[in-house]
DNA sequence: GATGAATGAGGCTTCATTCAT
DNA sequence: AATGAATGAAGCCTCATTCAT
């Protein structure tokens, strides 16, 4: 706590007028996910027209950019690391992060399915499967980039190649509707 | 410590006749992952003739079975958890398993290709995107299937699918289309 | 210190701006009890004509009224369990309050034996006796009231009756000596 | 905790594998009350034909010698200033002092009633009355003994005197009243 | 004067580690 | 070799006190 504080630029003290405990800090943290700063908060806005693919790029792509420094990938690091000792951590980022996630996901599932974007229902069982390769990236640079650099902007498009199809064709030719 | 020594039937004392200290212990749990009993340890022997996707999913289903209570799940759960205290340990788990694990999927990565049951390079760039849904599903298991059920097994199978194309047959008609 | 400085209905800081800290607040306390308000203050100011007896139930009784939770029993249970950690405490409640009430009541004690009302010098010796039941009455209702009930008026009574012999016989005959 | 630690001989972390908390301790500090060394323990054990007042200086004085500084009268200090932190400390002390005590000094009481030593049922409605002048002689010797000496032991006799009349000859060749 | 956000010393407790048996 | 009582550093938290407003 007294570390956290410091970064913080106040003392240990301080910390306790704000959160009731260490556990509630944390909780804390996690519900800040919801009020990130423009852009990434833009989770679930899809403009209109724009393709699944483009957008899933578009708000995963931050998560990852710089290693994992970012911001929200500090948040999935806390969840993952300390989840064991604070319970209540795991509940709260489901509420604030999972639960939606899985709606928006699962809803951009169908979406693209609609749209001929995808075939088959896979990504509407499982949404988590859009996110999968931005939580081990997250873990990688985290863990064992200092032995072996991923690049896990690469790897997440590589991955919407695997589940889109062969590439991203910066012209969507074709006129879609919903 | 202590209640990892009377796990292992053994006083608390006696583990320091063995390991160092703590960091050490944990490593010594992650070398063992390379020793694991056989069948799961089978990792990189492919049998002859066997189709990559039939391989990996002999190989990875085990690791996820029971909502990820398998030792091998609560190995990566260890390190992943644990690393931020122990850096010796990501050291440690890179060595014995990532370093390994990349050889062997990115080998598979090029059979598949050769064999035509894969098409593209990515999975030869990014050999992780194998392994990301069960990384992901022993997060879950630990974290929100007490919220949300995951069928992880299942939810790797979809993610095969995918990067394999349509549906594995049981009985693998020689002809395919890339 | 917030919640008394809430009781008195200021704030934390304002308290300091009257007190250097927590002690001289405390000593604060005590020294008000010589100022307390009229009647119970009247410690020392025995009617003519009054039985001994008779003024000490009159001082007394508000003391132990309503299982202690009287002001002066309040500063009394302040000085018993905080002198241990502030040593100016006794010191304070020994100046305003034990030098005086063992000079009050000592000089009852004569009276009464110049009176008739008490025979030998036990409690010109030990005027504290007179108080004791009271003080173990305050004690008790602090510490044992919720486990067993103590009529602490009754039993000062009691004592009374013991100290003075058989009864209080409400006609004071008006012989004296002395 | 690491002063009484240090006290006992031990560092501060071996207090824990005795005692759950502080709580604990302190509890079981007061339930040692029962166990105290031979002859301080007897004190439900008056002997056959002995006098009710003589069994009371016997078992009383001892509580008292040396201003205060025995151990039961430091267990009665420490209930008394740590009860409001511990509420469970008052309560343990009620269970193995108060409640026992009560039953000895209210039959010590019905005792010396029938064999005449004392009149009324003042003692018996309120036994506590016997130890109100132990009670204050242990508050004064950590209070206000540096300022007055009170020979509390001459006091306790002073209130025995009030209690059961005139005086305890050591040899009661002389006629006695009841 | 009054406030209350901020401080940090100090208290309680845990737990990795040691070592006499 | 095995044990587990003992240790004490380190962590979390409280609360008396300060001080900018």
């Amino acid at each position: 706590m007294e570390d956290i504080a410091s970064r913080a630029g106040v003392a240990k003290g301080t910390i306790y007028l704000h959160f009731k405990d260490k556990e509630a800090l944390f909780e804390g943290i996690v519900r800040q996910e919801i009020l990130l700063p423009p852009g990434s908060a833009a989770m679930d806005e899809i403009k209109p027209g724009e393709m699944v693919r483009a957008f899933i790029e578009r708000t995963m792509v931050p998560l990852v950019r710089h290693a994992g420094q970012s911001r929200r990938a500090a948040v999935v690091r806390l969840v993952i690391s300390e989840a064991p000792r604070f319970p209540g951590l795991a509940k709260a980022y489901y509420r604030v992060a999972i639960e939606r996630g899985l709606n928006v996901f699962g809803g951009l599932a169908r979406r693209a399915r609609r749209t001929g974007e995808l075939n088959g229902n896979a990504l509407e069982r499982f949404p988590q499967l859009f996110v999968a390769p931005v939580i081990l990236g997250i873990l990688w640079s985290g863990l064992f980039e200092r032995f072996h650099h991923l690049d896990v902007e690469a790897m997440l498009r590589a991955h919407l190649d695997l589940i889109f199809g062969p590439a991203p064709k910066p012209k969507p030719s074709r006129s879609k509707r919903g």
